[in-house]
RNA sequence: GGUGGGGUACCGAAGCGGCCAAACGGGGCAGACUGUAAAUCUGCUGGCUUAUGCCUUCGGAGGUUCGAAUCCUCCCCCCACCA
């Protein structure tokens, strides 16, 4: 039923920033192999955001590996501990999220979570089944098996102890619960990225305390994005959305740096075993190649075959054949009771500039062509009919002037 | 509670009575180059019915002045040290 123990580690390995402690993990595998049972793989989520990027995709996909292996996997979304906010990276204290807010954000975590997981093959729990019903005095009996220097230790509580920012005891609380999402769910395995690093490692130490075997840590790199040095973020803006609409998806991965192209095959491509080492070497020989099949893998995965087909196509038209692209976005605008109407104002309510002065500055460095023609004179106008206007290498409008 | 230091455009950070729509860096946008890139170089980066012109902006509200981001008063918010 299982791939053979070796095997096993060797996928579950790649790309992995470190596996804790990783012969566990092997007696693990040879138990489960030996039992014919599969382990309990689990990840948690916050719903805090609902828009998860690629950068999320990474421990995603890992989980899919899993699936794929014949172990089970549990999704643990966050909804309980997502009343707290996780303090990990943080420099302050996050507001609590409503129950509301939570709600809404758990239904489009799934649509995107199963573009990558197999639905069937995966168990979705929210934390609050165990932690909503705490009593105090489980809680005060699980407070009491760590200690406050041991919950300094990590980076970012020191750092704000040690400037003097305030951290708040329900931050505390925080890692405790995730920790405690280990033990309610007897978790063999727990994946996060490398931010995580202290919260799996508590989860071993309150299994252990809880009488169960503690958990394997599987940690994850962080991905970097699309700029090729900061890790993904939304608030970066250099993030490849896993809902994103199909061709900017394709337009994204085909923008990053080759240097990341190796480390996005390994994290994030669907290719593993032989296939992702032919990709790697191709990587190096030809990058092109190989960063258009990255892109279309991706795609296609999140929105089929059929879409990273298109996304190719259009992406070629647009960017190497320098073609105008077939969905042009059409544009209709009044002249009102006027004969013409000004370029800079036509740019700006088509929606390729943002201020009829920016489109000014546009004109001026040569940047805006109607119908194929750059336009230099800053007063043009133009009367009725339909006109091709283009801002910059690839943003287009087809735009129609008439009265009325 | 005391003392001291701050709040400037998307972000960081200069400016400390006119030459300030506000240096510089980052980011963003555009041009060249290219493999669509990245790196590099160049330009732009408040708004306005089309602009050697006008309007709004430097935590908030008032005031001084021919003139204020720059001086004064009050208020709000941050930070450091002490208690």
């Amino acid at each position: 039923m299982f791939l053979p123990v070796d095997e096993q580690v060797r996928r579950i390995r790649a790309g992995a920033e470190s596996i804790v402690p990783e012969d566990e993990l092997v007696a693990k595998l040879e138990r489960s192999a030996r039992e014919d049972r599969p382990l309990l793989i689990k990840q948690g989520f916050d719903p805090t955001r609902p828009d998860l990027h690629i950068g999320h995709g990474v421990s995603i996909h890992k989980l899919r590996t899993f699936q794929e292996l014949g172990h089970r996997v549990v999704f643990v979304m966050g909804d309980f501990t997502a009343r707290v906010g996780d303090p990990s990276g943080r420099d302050e204290t996050r507001p609590m999220l409503s129950e509301e807010e939570i709600e809404s954000n758990l239904a489009t975590y799934e649509d995107q979570v199963f573009r990558i997981l197999d639905p069937e093959a995966t168990e979705i729990r929210k934390n609050s089944e165990w932690l909503a019903g705490l009593a105090l005095a489980d809680i005060l009996r699980l407070t009491s098996q760590y200690t406050v220097a041991r919950m300094l230790e990590r980076d970012d509580f020191a750092a704000r102890h040690r400037e003097g920012r305030p951290i708040s005891l329900v931050e505390f609380l925080y890692p405790m619960m995730q920790a405690y999402d280990s033990v309610a769910l007897r978790a063999d395995v727990e994946l996060g990225g490398t931010d995580q690093r202290f919260n799996l490692l508590l989860g071993r130490t309150l299994q252990e305390r809880a009488g169960q075997e503690p958990q394997v840590c599987l940690i994850m790199p962080l991905l970097r994005g699309t700029d090729g040095h900061r890790k993904m973020s939304k608030s970066y803006g250099n993030y490849v959305g896993i809902a994103m609409e199909a061709g900017e998806t394709f337009g994204r991965v085909m923008s990053i740096p080759d240097t990341l192209l190796e480390e996005w095959l390994v994290l994030v491509s669907s290719a593993s075993g032989e296939a992702l080492d032919t990709r790697r070497a191709q990587a190096e020989t030809d990058p092109l190649a190989a960063k258009r099949w990255l892109a279309g893998d991706l795609v296609a995965r999140y929105h089929g075959a059929a879409a990273a087909e298109e996304a190719r196509e259009a992406f070629d038209r647009l960017h190497r054949r320098r073609e105008v692209p077939e969905d042009v976005p059409a544009v209709s605008l009044s002249l009102g009771n006027q004969e013409t109407l000004w370029i800079a104002h036509i740019l700006r309510d088509s929606g390729l500039a943002a201020s009829s002065s920016e489109a000014g500055r546009l004109i001026r460095q040569g940047a805006v062509r109607v119908d194929g023609k750059v336009i230099r004179e800053g007063d043009l106008r133009l009367g009725e009919g339909e006109y091709l206007v283009q801002r910059g290498k690839r943003t287009f409008a087809r735009v129609a002037l008439a009265d009325c």
